[in-house]
DNA sequence: GAGCAACTTTGCAGATTCGGCAAGTTCCGC
DNA sequence: GCGGAACTTGCCGAATCTGCAAAGTTGCTC
């Protein structure tokens, strides 16, 4: 039943990091950034204020949490590609493995309206858009890695590092614009679009 | 002597704003973010610690403030590049323009070898991390605007967010490098060489 | 140059957050 | 089982953030 037989303990502690950061979007989303105390989010997860400073070092950091998982998962992804498969395809399947994911919110029931509405309201929220940006920041290292890899250059070498940011500032862009458009187009197609341009050179449109 | 004719107030307030955040960095390269209270440096620039929260909301702010304001220089010089340069062309003058300002550190004195080792750490601050994304982020909304102006595509397309976001990453990659590497090499190589592979639509090396 | 309006700075107070420290409790490996 | 390691928790002080109202400046008009 557990995903990994890392024993009780570790188990129990990633639960308490997913209800935590789970508690801090929903309160988020429902109530607003602002209107929202840590004391709030543990009591949500059943634990005491001090634990939650235990798991993050403020509202911002458990609210990203999930996003920046889910990027780290587009890296871990990118490394189950076949190697010979041309670099900005593998790129592309794993970023739509790691979306594959879904979001825990629509997994079981359709978007609903009112909490897509709060999820823009979140994001657009002045005080996350740096943590954010670190999160993904985190992200792009571990996929420089993975490119780093894959392609046989030094991990601190120009290339591995400017396709990361680039896929990285690509990503920021799909996500942007799926919550921006109304009814959230599929992010196969945003996806595709997207890196496609990337791969083709950035041709300019006319 | 005044820079723009827009009265005493408005200059002071711009001087105050500087003084500040210059005090932010300076203080934090010597000590430590963590050794660096609000109160230290808002003496240090002659003012409260009340205005200081006038001024910017956190330390980090007003550390990342000069930061913000030179890529928001970059994006202004786009604008100045005359309309029918090749793109990346523009942004690779834009953006030597841009740097071409130069750290205030430098302005008399060279680089100091305990500076530089100061800066390093600065940068490499966690809590910092966020702060510096977020002044990027930020830059690059408003470089996006001018690219949509210069290709003639709405602001909210998918291209010229594409093109920002990249010449963000980009433009984050060469001055993690620039501090990275022990004598700094100079920004013109470094700028012409990333923003050269991304002109020639990122080829794999071999 | 006197006076008024707008703006900025400042001190103060309350709410909140951040981290260290020292129990208390639970879990792991032997 | 048992000892040690890891995690949780409450407590506390330092630091930050923000609203509010008083005091000080600046800009403009008559």
């Amino acid at each position: 039943m557990d995903t990994d037989r890392a024993g009780l303990r570790e188990r129990k502690k990633h639960e308490t990091r997913i209800a935590l950061s789970w508690a801090a979007i929903r309160l988020t989303v429902e109530r607003g950034l602002d209107n929202v105390r840590i004391e709030d989010i543990a009591a949500e997860a059943g634990v005491s204020t001090r634990t939650f400073s235990n798991y993050f070092g403020s509202k911002g950091e458990a609210i990203v949490a999930r996003h920046h998982d889910r990027a780290r998962a587009i890296a871990a992804a990118l490394r189950e590609r076949p190697a010979g498969e041309p670099i900005w395809e593998a790129i592309t399947h794993a970023a739509l493995a790691g979306f594959a994911l879904g979001e825990p919110v629509t997994e079981g029931r359709p978007p609903d309206q009112a909490w897509v509405e709060g999820l823009r309201l979140m994001v657009a929220e002045p005080a996350l858009q740096g943590e954010f940006q670190k999160a993904g920041a985190a992200a792009e290292a571990e996929f420089a890695l993975a490119v780093a890899e894959r392609t046989s250059t030094d991990a601190d070498d120009v290339y591995p590092l400017l396709v990361a940011g680039v896929v990285g500032a690509a990503l920021n862009i799909v996500t942007r614009r799926w919550l921006s458009v109304d009814p959230p187009p599929p992010m196969d197609e945003l996806l595709r679009d997207v890196f496609g341009r990337l791969a083709a050179g950035l041709p300019e449109p006319r």
